[in-house]
Order: C-alpha cells, then sequence, then structure tokens
DNA sequence: GTCTATAAGAAGATAGAC
DNA sequence: GTCTATCTTCTTATAGAC
C-alpha cells in the first residue's frame, strides 16, 4: 500500500477511535512513520483527508450496493428458492448480514466514526442512515416480500414485518460496537430471534419440528 | 436559574450539537451571557464542566429509575390491570415510552452527547448502554411477563418478546434523533408495530376486532 | 518525498482592576 | 462575579535544505 492510502488507513483509524477534533495531523503521521510536515506533500490539509475518506466510502458503498442489487435480481430470478427457505436459512442470513456488519474492518471503523461525526455534519449523518437504516430495510424487505409471495411467510404488513426483522438486528450491532465482549450473547440472541421471528410470520398451516 | 446552573445547561446545549472537543469555553459563555474568564470562577476548567453535567446525569437518572421502580411495584401489586389490557394501551404504552425518550429536552440533549462522545470514554459508553438498551429491556420485559402471566400475551421466550416489542422502538428513536422530520412518519410506524405485535403475541384464542 | 525549523493562529487558562 | 489584557500551550501549516 502506497503512503497516501497508508495515510488515509490510520487515520480513519484514528478517527473512528477518538473522533475528527482529537486526532492531530502528527498522531496520523506517528502511525504512517513520517513526520507531519510530509503528510502536507500528499493531502493539502487535515480536511482534505477526512474528504478522502468519506470520498472512499461512498465509493465502497456504490460498489457494493451494486452487489446487493445483483444479489437481488438473482434472487427475484430463481425466486424458487425463497418459496422452500427453512428456518437455518433465515438464521444464516440474519447472521451474515450481521457479522458482515460487524467483522469488515472498514465497514466497522466508518460507522463508528460516523456514530461520532454525525452531528456535526448533516451529509455524515444521512450517510449512516442510508447504509445502516433505510437501505438494510429496503433490501431485507426486498426478501421478505419475495418469501411472502412465494408462501413461506404471512402478512398484512410486510414494512412491519421487515422492522421485526431487522431492528433486533441493528439493536443487537450497535450493543456490539459498543461493548464487543458480548458478541457471543448477541450471536445466541440473534439466532434465538429469527427462530421466533419465523415462528410468529410461519404461515399457520406449517408445522415446525419438536412441536 | 443561577450563573453555575446556566453554564451547565447551555454546556450541555453546545455539547450535544457539536461535541465536546468543538465547543469552545467562549461559547459557553457567550450563551450564557458573560466572558470566558468569568465562567472560571465557576468552573475550575472545560472538563470540570463536563463532569458536572455526567454528574447531574446520573443524578437524574437515578432519581428517574426509583420512580420507575415504583410504578413497576405498584403495577406488581395491582396487575389486574395488565389481565385486561387492550391493544390502545399497548400503543399508549409503546408511544410514552418514546416520546418521554424524544421530547424531553435534558434526556434528548444527554443522548445525543453520549452518542457522540461515548468512543472517548468507556464509562459514557457504559451509561448510553444501561439507559438505552439494559433498562428500558429490563423494564420492558417485566411488564410483558406480567401480561404474558396474565394470559394476556403467548410466548415461549419474554426476553424475545421484549426485543421484538423494544428494538422497533429504539430503531425509531435513533431515527428521529437524526432527522427530526421523520417524527410523524415514526408515530405511524410505531403504532402499526405495536398493532402487529400484539396480534402476533396475542393468544390464539383472542380474537380481534374486524377479521 | 522526507526532513528540521519555524511561523501563524487558535483555544485554554490566569492576573489583576473594578 | 465580571471585565480587559495577556500568557501559555498546543496544533496546523509552511519554508527551504537534502
Amino acid at each position: 500500500m502506497d503512503t497516501k492510502h497508508r495515510i488515509l488507513d490510520e487515520a480513519l483509524t484514528l478517527f473512528s477511535e477518538k473522533g475528527y477534533a482529537n486526532v492531530f495531523v502528527a498522531d496520523i503521521a506517528d502511525r504512517v512513520g513520517i513526520k507531519a510536515p510530509s503528510l502536507y506533500k500528499h493531502y493539502k490539509n487535515k480536511q482534505a483527508i477526512f474528504d478522502a475518506i468519506i470520498e472512499e466510502m461512498n465509493r465502497r458503498f456504490l460498489e457494493q450496493a451494486g452487489a446487493l442489487q445483483i444479489n437481488g435480481t438473482d434472487a427475484l430470478v430463481d425466486a424458487e428458492i425463497y418459496k422452500n427457505i427453512s428456518e437455518d436459512q433465515l438464521i444464516t442470513l440474519g447472521k451474515n448480514l450481521f457479522l458482515y456488519f460487524l467483522h469488515d474492518e472498514y465497514t466497522r471503523r466508518f460507522r463508528k466514526m460516523l456514530t461520532i461525526e454525525q452531528f456535526h455534519d448533516k451529509k455524515l449523518s444521512d450517510v449512516y442512515m442510508k447504509k445502516y437504516v433505510d437501505d438494510p430495510l429496503s433490501y431485507q424487505g426486498m426478501l421478505l416480500e419475495m418469501m411472502v409471495s412465494a408462501g413461506v411467510l404471512q402478512t398484512e404488513n410486510v414494512e412491519i414485518m421487515t422492522l421485526h426483522f431487522y431492528a433486533p438486528i441493528y439493536m443487537l450491532l450497535t450493543i456490539c460496537d459498543r461493548e464487543p465482549e458480548r458478541e457471543t450473547e448477541a450471536l445466541k440472541t440473534l439466532e434465538a430471534h429469527i427462530r421466533q421471528f419465523n415462528r410468529l410470520y410461519a404461515r399457520n398451516e406449517k408445522k415446525h419440528s419438536g412441536q
């Protein structure tokens, strides 16, 4: 990785831990292994580093949204998959979503930085909302909608059903961001949540194992 | 209100909007209507103002927790109320919780400040977790437990049921903190959520109006 | 592109008059 | 308790040699 990218990477780490104002240019330079003045050969000033991070974040998000769209489209094409989706597959769906958000290093640091800086700049809270609220609700909603169409799940209001599926995941995520030691407990809760979700929304005529 | 308290109040407002590091002592003094040096007659330094806010917050939280405990105990004593709780009463319960968190000025500013400053200091994230995650789950769980005992609601896992009740409320709260203009929409969603929650967890033999 | 030296400015805090 | 004036320190950013 070249110096220019390493600066971005170390800056993101520091910003996500301490917030923009509490990170000094010299701290970033230190981590990269150069002196502060050298850093100005790569970026005009401190703000430019921050802006570059946001730009990079948007680039990755768009890339990823495209990937999701393709998955979504694929899913729609062979919607057969969703007709016979099992409880275990639903759990896998939820766990993957959760673990991706939680463990992807880039994603995690971005989210922490956004959490800290969101009230500083409306644009940042917009990014946060889109990424962690509106987009997941919309994507998960699409999948659940398909399962309802396929007759696997049953509801009068898919929007609320989606909220019931995703809100607990979101809450467990904010817990683990703050207290990583609660991850094991959170994963157990997540699984119990999805099993109960499935039981609640399963078509009445469908019988569950062991009941 | 005397100057000492007005400093605390204005400081909290500013910290909750911009974060500690982005608020200057002169800004606080300005709002109070004095010059920065005068402020040092009331507090030793900037950090002391912040500490006093946290102390005041803890004081209020303890006071409030006491009040909740009493309500809880009262509720337990005449649990009769919960035997015949209606969907509308459940909605009122959720809305009150939501609107209290959202509109109580002190609570709102504290929550925003905690959200911004939580990664600076572990103690702050602990306060946040307790206040907005663990305490509500525990309190709501107690109420729902009573409703299950009374036979109004039915579940094999009250803990997950509580998560299903509270997580959407928590999520709507974080939405409104960031985008207050979505409050009306959020309140509608909240009501739909609780109606669906009630339908999902209502005892099978219970028939719902209009179905 | 990196360094040392340093300028420029911001923000916290104090001194001392009133 | 509040003010003006000022000190001190910290941080960003630039100059110019290598």
